[in-house]
DNA sequence: AGAACATGTGTTAACGTTAACACAAACACT
DNA sequence: AGTGTTTGTGTTAACGTTAACACATGTTCT
């Protein structure tokens, strides 16, 4: 509440030599030093970091715009980005846009205002308007787990591609032949990407498609698992896009007694942290959410100090297939 | 980039003029309006919310101080918090502290320094040293979770003790004699409140106390069953301080091939959200983490609005136990 | 002795915004 | 015609901080 000038009166100097007891800058006696460092401890007087972010045109703040905190993967993304910001001193701003173009334009402008230095972002959609706004108003940015096509932008993610084409030729090793896509929108981009990389593997073998599309949500998830179990010729395995779409899925599988993996297989992307799983279960794509967080937020802060000014970089990170006992051979095959 | 003075030049009125057409204050002619929006169109400009917090002293941001986001309470607490906050036009910057009492005084002094508006603490202890700080400093804040014992505070929280009083009786009914208790530090007053229930409830039924201490992680959870297991004459049941050491328990458990609930029950603190578990388990006492993070950023918002000037108060939230399948008789019991 | 430099402190202006006041023109009322 | 009110716009100062400059001293060097 008190000011610099409160310190300044209480210890009887100018606001500027208080400026530089608390910069530790140019020079001041020993003697005025302690007279000022007693009234500031006295006051229990705190620098105004505004007034300090209105001269030096910084925030030491980034925000990061994620569209679900309560997604797994974007928790634990969101722990990376923490960890990295504040052991560099910078503080950080969420936002959820739940996977809304509106919402996110809306957190975009108003993190303009708010000034701050740097923006993690993941889009919602994979449209240019986003990445042109904040070049527009020059606020450096990361994008984080997913593309936006024909841009030439700083990322970290994931090939959801290769991803999505292991996974589905994991399942065609195992023997499946009818594999179902529980699929997000084709506007997001991993879901593009897995939904591809799918098709190939598909294409390689001479299967056929059978593609579910929804949210990227549990609800969708139970919603397309019921209505690929409705087919005549039953899938035997089902792809599921995150970890949400899965965990709705086999909620529909146990309320319809079909075993997973002895009737049907179920494979899925993200990982749940170790930390909340006592017995592992699912077949995974297991992106590393911490290490995307923490390389976006390097990134990010290099860009802002300077050190890095390169031409704009895509960062691939590997993302592991973890084959668990959710995916096994398809009924009626000796193994 | 550009100010509300490049603005004004371009539109050939004062900047005064330009801040009465932004904030739609004061008259203004048709003509002039349209002159001053098109010259905001142009630039692309966007008022500086730095600028602007240092005029009204007011920065539109609240701070969601909590131990770590990567669990899954909290992360439902922080999504209750985020939604009711941008609801009214507030932002929020999330520090985790992973109990630290270092870390958590490192952070209300940033959160000072920043100016947020207000605050929203899990304090890591139940020191009073955290709110001592911010009333000083004049700082509003609501205490989530937990207790500070000893003072008038604004809190938001269910009531640990009767819920761990119920969650022990719960075993006690089912027929289990001998309970060890898997408890967090005394310093985080749930734990603390957790234990007195479990207390009360086998002093109660004339049972012995089997208590064992750690953090509140999953590695200690794991740590503490396996020492609880080593026990001459083992338990019968665990009482988890909250979910992480629950599944800490689960893995030593399966590890050492013992059946849950067959061989052991597992009781637990804290649901997992519904959307992350196709198929509930666990017996919980399931506290409702998106209401209490809701009730708690409403409380605040009101008191930062002058609404509600009301003494201090403790909201009380209900938290009912879900009876699942990882409880049942012990074994040797005739059903 | 005088110049050059180090040390210690204060004054002014600026970061971008807006409240308070001032002023002028147009209009309405006696 | 004179007074008061409405409408439209500009000027000044302030929010809390610090860089740049100014101005004293004192010290060191030739």
């Amino acid at each position: 509440m008190s000011t610099i000038g409160d310190v300044a009166r209480r210890a009887g100097v100018s606001t500027m030599t208080v400026s530089r007891v608390i910069n530790n800058s140019g020079y001041i006696s020993q003697e005025t030093r302690e007279r000022v460092e007693q009234a500031i401890a006295e006051l229990g007087y705190v620098p105004n970091a505004l007034a300090r972010s209105l001269r030096f045109k910084q925030t030491k703040t980034i925000a990061l715009i994620i569209t679900d905190i309560t997604n797994p993967f974007f928790t634990t993304v969101a722990r990376g980005v923490e960890d990295t910001a504040s052991e560099h001193g910078f503080s950080v701003i969420f936002c959820n846009t739940d996977e809304s173009q509106d919402e996110e334009s809306d957190y975009l402008t108003l993190m303009v205002q708010k000034q701050v230095d740097g923006i993690i972002l993941v889009p919602a959609h994979s449209s240019r308007a986003s990445a042109a706004f904040l070049q527009d108003h020059k606020v450096p940015f990361v994008v984080l787990d997913r593309r936006i096509a024909g841009m030439e932008l700083d990322t970290v993610r994931c090939d959801s591609e290769i991803g999505g084409y292991q996974l589905t030729r994991h399942l065609i090793d195992l023997g499946h032949r009818r594999i179902a896509m529980l699929s997000g929108p084709l506007l997001v981009s991993t879901s593009a990407d897995r939904l591809a990389g799918y098709r190939r593997a598909l294409d390689e073998a001479g299967l056929e498609h059978a593609e579910f599309f929804g949210s990227l949500s549990n609800a969708d998830g139970y919603r397309m698992a019921r209505e690929a179990l409705t087919a005549p010729q039953r899938p035997t395995a089902f792809f599921a896009a995150n970890n949400l779409v899965a965990i709705g899925a086999l909620r529909a599988l146990l309320e319809q007694g079909i075993r997973v993996p002895q009737d049907l297989s179920v494979v899925s992307y993200d990982d749940l942290p170790e930390s909340m799983i006592f017995d592992p279960f699912l077949t995974v794509v297991a992106q590393p959410a911490y290490d995307m967080g923490q390389q976006a937020t390097r990134l990010l802060l290099n860009r802002l100090s300077g050190i890095d000014t390169t031409a704009p970089r895509e960062v691939l990170l590997p993302a592991p297939i973890i084959a668990r006992k959710s995916s096994a051979a398809p009924p009626g095959t000796n193994p």
